[in-house]
RNA sequence: GCCACCGUAGCUCAGUGGCAGAGCAGCGGUUUCGUAAACCGCAGGUCGUGGGUUCGAAUCCCUCCGGUGGCUCCA
């Protein structure tokens, strides 16, 4: 159950609760659509989602898109028709007797707690079993369009039959659907695959396996810059930079549990000598060597050990996606082992930390969840309350507004998620603090207190940026390629009119080099317009075009991506411009 | 992994049973140009893989590999 904490003003929330009433009349008129192509057809369910409805069928064979057409046009009549929604009561047999034919409407309506009334609603022959609420009639329905195909489990069960879905939107005006459309498109313009292709960021390759990211040269150079940023702030933050190997014994794996727990996510072992070597899907066993190297004293903690460490995963083929989901990756992983006074304090300085590492890269809005102890858990109730508090208090300190999932925390520890949103609207998971009840346990983990005995430290995992290859994608959509001059792999390109300003342009180059800026001299005999518009493609932030009146002024008729034109400019002044957006990370 | 769709030159794509094509990129040349694509020429492909049907397969069928949109799972 998710309970929220957000608050809306009302007339957003009024608008919200249209556009669900729309899209839930939608799905209907879907469904009835359907069952005249296919008057057997079972249903699913059919329900409205963030940005549309869905609807699930089991059909005798799968929909194309011209299905799609014929299904919306069905739609239009009936939206045309005007026919009113009926809201009707029923009892728990008459439904049962109604939807005899529909066996998932059954199994729904099986599921419905007995003290709760059952309700349906019909437009003209169509009766859904459905809790509501509907708009009118099918002339209210506003501008509407299907979408897509694609299979689902039934109830999101793989184990289950896979039934048809249909996507499709609503929206309370034509403007508001051409509006929604539009985002589509700029989302189709921003997706870091085909950015990452056109920038030359980055590639996989099928001769080095799905899921493996290749890091071109201008994308391994922003990384790098985010890498650098990213152990600057460490160090200013008290956290101690830690090394560690790709790969370890099967002994370590078993003590930390994950040969048990984890095993289908990990790649299978290799033998070297007789012994079995495990690739690391995660860091922690090995911080936690770090730790164990020494006898640890209450005056030393919080120790906070943090390492850009890659990571390879098994993920199932089907849900590989760019750079956002892979199977070899690189955390920005930290382990904080401390005392329990600490904790709070702790907490509170990592989601501090994130919120200043992520506002660095323009990121201002975030999902924070809250998610607790789930039923199958390892740790005393006590330390769960506790950590589970910590987190809470921590939150809430902050002034944030969150969302509990109850019962979402993993099986060793509650934790707080942090989302950030792509330019598909799609919410990527970035940020994570996880509490760990299990590892301290199972590697015995100690430090001596004041009163001389041993006691068992708190220990939590935290991720700021995830993984940099999914950050790097999220980064790539939130800026469109238009990368901010700090992390721009090249801030400046000095393009020549004619082959004679090469002298000249030379020098400007190498002017800019020394004054620490990436510079990149378009020499090329090629004309100046084809040059600036690579750039332009390229996303370069600022132009620098030198000719025969500039060679004379030591000047550069400067202009910027954004296509303004501010002209001839002294070098001095476009350096010392460029310095300070580096400065200021712009 | 599952469902649907897709895979033709480095990239974007045309070709749907009868001699593999275009634009861009690349290479060679001409041109020396003032704010988003100069011109001419050349080269480039076992049509993802393996098998099958056929006189003949990029095209039809099957297998595998890879991708896209979802489902499940997740940094």
């Amino acid at each position: 159950m998710m309970q929220s904490h957000k608050k809306q003003p009302k007339a957003a929330q009024e608008l919200e609760e249209l556009r669900h009433r729309m899209r839930h009349s939608a799905s209907h008129m879907l469904a009835d659509a359907v069952l005249r192509m296919f008057p057997d057809a079972r249903l699913g369910i059919g329900p409205p989602t963030e940005d549309g409805f869905y609807y699930d069928f089991d059909v005798p064979r799968p929909f194309t898109p011209e299905d799609l057409e014929s299904l919306e046009a069905d739609m239009r009549q009936a939206a045309a028709s005007d026919i009113p929604f009926e809201h009707s009561e029923v009892g728990r047999g008459e439904a049962l007797e109604l939807f005899s034919l529909q066996p998932y409407k059954l199994e729904v309506i099986q599921d419905i707690p007995a003290e709760e009334t059952i309700t349906t609603y019909r437009h003209g022959v169509f009766v859904d079993l459905c809790a509501g609420p509907h708009v009118e009639s099918t002339g209210r329905v506003g501008a509407f369009k299907l979408l897509s195909i694609a299979g689902a489990y039934w109830r999101g069960d793989e184990r289950r039959p896979m039934l048809q879905r249909i996507y499709g939107t609503a929206w309370e005006s034509q403007e508001a659907l051409d509006d929604f459309l539009h985002r589509l498109e700029e989302a189709q313009r921003r997706d870091h695959r085909k950015l990452g292709r056109e920038l030359d960021l980055y590639s996989v390759s099928d001769e080095v396996g799905p899921g493996l990211i290749i890091w071109h040269p201008k994308g391994a150079l922003i990384r790098s810059i985010i890498e650098d940023h990213w152990r600057a702030q460490h160090l200013r933050r008290s956290y101690n930079l830690v090394y560690s190997p790709h790969m370890g014994r099967s002994r370590l794996w078993e003590t930390s549990g994950h040969l048990g727990f984890y095993r289908e996510n990990m790649y299978d072992a290799m033998e070297v000598e007789g012994q079995e070597y495990f690739i690391k899907p995660m860091n922690c066993p090995f911080h936690i060597q770090v730790y164990r190297s020494s006898k640890r004293s209450y005056r030393e903690l919080p120790l906070r050990y943090a390492e850009l460490g890659t990571v390879y995963r098994y993920e199932r083929t089907g849900v590989l996606h760019g750079l956002m989901r892979v199977r070899g990756f690189t955390q920005d992983d930290a382990h904080i082992f401390c005392r329990p006074d600490q904790v709070e304090a702790e907490v509170v300085g990592v989601l501090d930390f994130t919120f200043d590492l992520l506002r660095t890269y323009g990121f201002e809005e975030y999902d924070i969840y809250l998610a607790t102890r789930p039923e199958k858990a390892v740790g005393e109730p006590e330390q769960w309350e506790f950590a589970t508090a910590s987190l809470r208090h921590a939150i809430e300190g902050l002034g944030l507004e969150y969302v509990v999932d109850e019962g979402g925390g993993a099986f060793y520890g509650p934790k707080v998620d942090i989302k950030i949103r792509d330019a598909l609207g799609r919410a990527w998971q970035c940020t994570t603090v996880q509490f760990d009840f299990n590892l301290p346990e199972r590697f015995d983990l100690g430090f001596v207190g004041a009163d001389g005995h041993e006691h068992r430290p708190y220990m939590v995992h935290r991720a700021l940026l995830g993984s940099l290859e999914r950050f790097l994608g999220v980064l790539i959509e939130h800026y469109g390629g238009a990368f901010p001059v700090w992390l721009a792999p090249v801030q400046a390109v000095v393009i020549t009119i004619a082959d004679r300003h090469l002298e000249y342009a030379t020098k400007v180059t190498s002017r800019l080099e020394e004054a620490g800026i990436r510079a990149h001299l378009d020499g090329r005999n090629e004309r100046m317009n084809l040059k600036i518009r690579e750039a332009q493609l390229q996303k370069v932030p600022y132009m620098l075009v030198v000719g025969d009146r500039e060679a004379q002024d030591g000047t550069v008729a400067l202009r910027l991506r954004s296509g303004e034109n501010p002209g001839p400019t002294p070098l001095a002044a476009v350096i010392s411009r460029l310095q300070e957006d580096i400065a200021a990370r712009k």
